[in-house]
DNA sequence: ACCTGAACACCGTTCAAGT
DNA sequence: ACCTGAACACCGTTCAAGT
């Protein structure tokens, strides 16, 4: 038996490892095969022999992201609620890369964590009553929105940079603290919240019991 | 009475034009100092007098489609209602543009007619019985889900380049085509929704009920 | 098959200088 | 105040060539 000694230099896996740590710490922007190539030893244009092009390995990490999603396994809950826990688990793995949580949705009904989180999605909302395509496009809308809710955390932004992450609080508090009280009196008394929610858990925890109340309120 | 010459050779607002026209033809990441100068017959250089960096003529951008948001006026309506039209504006002003909707969120709570529709907004949702900093976290929310609703809205993207948007409606029909309808039996029988809603009117009706419909069940 | 070297056509931004 | 010129430090990607 002959164990092939590994004759390839680059590893397109460890590049999308690099990749990943890159984006989550300065941003997707901020990838690039120069930089990757460099950190790897090798041109940048070795890195066309395993990425089509730049769109390519961002779906690489997009894919990456989703494969962390753990499914609940089906019990006998109602479908609501089970339809919750099923994209907390979504979320749960977004969370893990605040700037990142939005090259999952192309990679979705693309890679098969994305597949069996859709066809369960689906299962569970026809279990709810919708008609199979009613299920697509409210599945669809729910995916966006938790998306969105990821990407748009208040207190993960940033995160990287901690003193970026103070000036651009302070600057908000700024332009509101600015504004008239007689103009704008609920802006004004709820800034605080505007600025930065007290609680990331809560934040998260309104964000998708809104998802799931606005699904359950379609229906009826 | 001395009208004054206008002497500055470049306009800041017709840059902005250009940029927006740029934007929605080709993407954000297409707008460039450099573009934009050559069409003005000015060094790239000149913008800097005008734009702090390139951001802050993002964030230009952005107020200009806030601008657009005409808002209803209060009626006698339940809050719930009102707070749907008053989305649906909000919605019907990004839908102009559609790559670039996200780009009204961080302009929100500074451009004015952001704030007139933030303040609309809290007093509907206090009057529909949130605390002040519910009914932050809530609108925040819901504005978020519908930017996402604008900018991942299938029918609209690439809107600009009809054949690339044909290849990318056959490439994902394919991949889902060749899916196992023994293992995915929703995603397949569901495909066509999938793929592409059928009405467009009807993809942002489900998207707005959907977010109403969260808060007025999250309220209760 | 996998990688290199050189080149092309771009970027944002700084700095010093002109009017 | 407003604009220019030259430069710096980057990009993605193509093409032809090497092993």
């Amino acid at each position: 038996m002959i164990i092939k000694e590994t004759s390839r230099r680059l590893d397109p896996e460890k590049v999308v490892d690099s990749a990943l740590a890159i984006a989550d710490d300065e941003g997707p922007a901020a990838v690039s095969f120069r930089k990757l190539a460099a950190q790897h030893d090798v041109t940048p244009m070795a890195l066309y022999r395993h990425f089509k092009d730049k769109d390519d390995l961002l779906a690489a990490i997009g894919d990456r992201i989703l494969a962390d999603v753990v499914l609940p396994e089906p019990n006998d809950e109602r479908w609501d609620k089970q339809l919750h826990k099923l994209l907390t688990a979504f979320v749960t793995a977004l969370r893990a890369h605040p700037r990142l949580a939005d090259m999952t949705l192309p990679r979705i009904l693309i890679a098969e964590p994305g597949l069996a989180l859709a066809e369960r999605a689906l299962e569970l909302l026809t279990e709810g009553g919708f008609a199979v395509d009613d299920a697509a496009e409210v599945g669809r809308q729910a995916i966006c929105s938790l998306i969105s809710l990821v990407t748009t955390d208040p207190i993960a932004r940033e995160v990287s940079d901690p003193e970026a992450r103070e000036a651009s609080l302070r600057r908000k508090r700024a332009s509101l603290g600015a504004l008239s009280p007689d103009r704008y009196p609920l802006i004004t008394s709820a800034a605080g919240a505007l600025i930065c929610p007290e609680s990331r858990d809560r934040y998260y925890e309104i964000g998708l019991d809104l998802v799931v109340a606005g699904i359950r309120g379609l229906r009826a």
